[in-house]
DNA sequence: CTTTTTGCAAATGATTTGCATTAAC
DNA sequence: GTTAATGCAAATCATTTGCAAAAAG
């Protein structure tokens, strides 16, 4: 009864894929990557998958809702497996780590705003920023973690 | 009793020149705006201003904390003058446009995660996502205002 | 007159686009 | 066999870097 991600690229009406499944499993595996080191674990397994094949594999995979975007300031697009519950990321401003953070409020969008203005929201999106406790406890290292 | 701008970035610190007050006075009149609109705007004051000049200002202005720097997903940093209070911003994810939102919970950092895991939070960044009045009412529109 | 800021050119880094080839269905 | 996905090259967009000239203090 394994859920395989085969089926669920198939499941959301997409092509199955050596480079897709890979892109899939190589966010599992590190959640937070971004699509370079993506593309470096990926070429472990297939050494010939280009650049773009990359690019193009987390973008149908993250507009099917199969993986996600995080996209913190400063720093590229990164990824994530885990979709589907309502979490939020903490990123050390020094080594730029990311730590899921379930949400500290309940269910999604688990913040309403004061004023809305005819806004309609359909996500709260919260990141906490600060230095994770290793950069805190070396907080002027030039080697982070 | 007036704090004009001059005061603001010599009380920072910062040399007055006319490129550094044209690009605060722009983003003041123009809260959310990107780079780009920023250098259009400050080029019908001083002409002469080059692309760098407007970067640069940007950067020491958002450094010494006069501006604030905003970087949604998806679309390049704007700038805003609003600092030195806890507010939020919403979304529109149509049109882009971004509309200040009061903080929901009281002062920064305003929300308390569940699980640091010794992480030294420092700052609560909340985003609303979705659709602005307009955008909504016209969901399909392909001229967004 | 010392140091910061500007202006210009070129570089960088992430991501996208166009198109022919290949592989899934 | 169709249609979608890949591979490759080149383009784009925002931003940064290096260095000489100009301006602020």
């Amino acid at each position: 009864m394994d859920i395989t991600h085969e089926d669920l690229v198939r499941g959301a009406g997409l092509r199955v894929t050596k480079p897709r499944l890979a892109v899939f499993a190589a966010v599992e595996a590190n959640p937070h990557a971004d699509a370079a080191q993506i593309l470096t674990i990926v070429r472990d397994h297939i050494p010939t998958v280009s650049h773009q094949a990359v690019y193009d594999c987390l973008a149908s995979l993250a507009d099917a809702g199969l993986l996600r975007r995080i996209e913190p300031a400063g720093s590229p697009t990164r990824y994530e497996s885990r979709v589907g519950d309502n979490h939020h990321h903490m990123i050390c401003r020094q080594c730029a780590v990311i730590i899921d953070i379930d949400c500290a409020l309940g269910e999604a969008p688990c913040l309403t705003p004061d004023s809305p203005q005819g806004f309609v929201v359909d996500e709260a999106e919260v990141t906490y920023w600060g230095l994770c406790a290793t950069c805190a406890a070396h907080p002027l290292s030039l080697t982070p973690n």
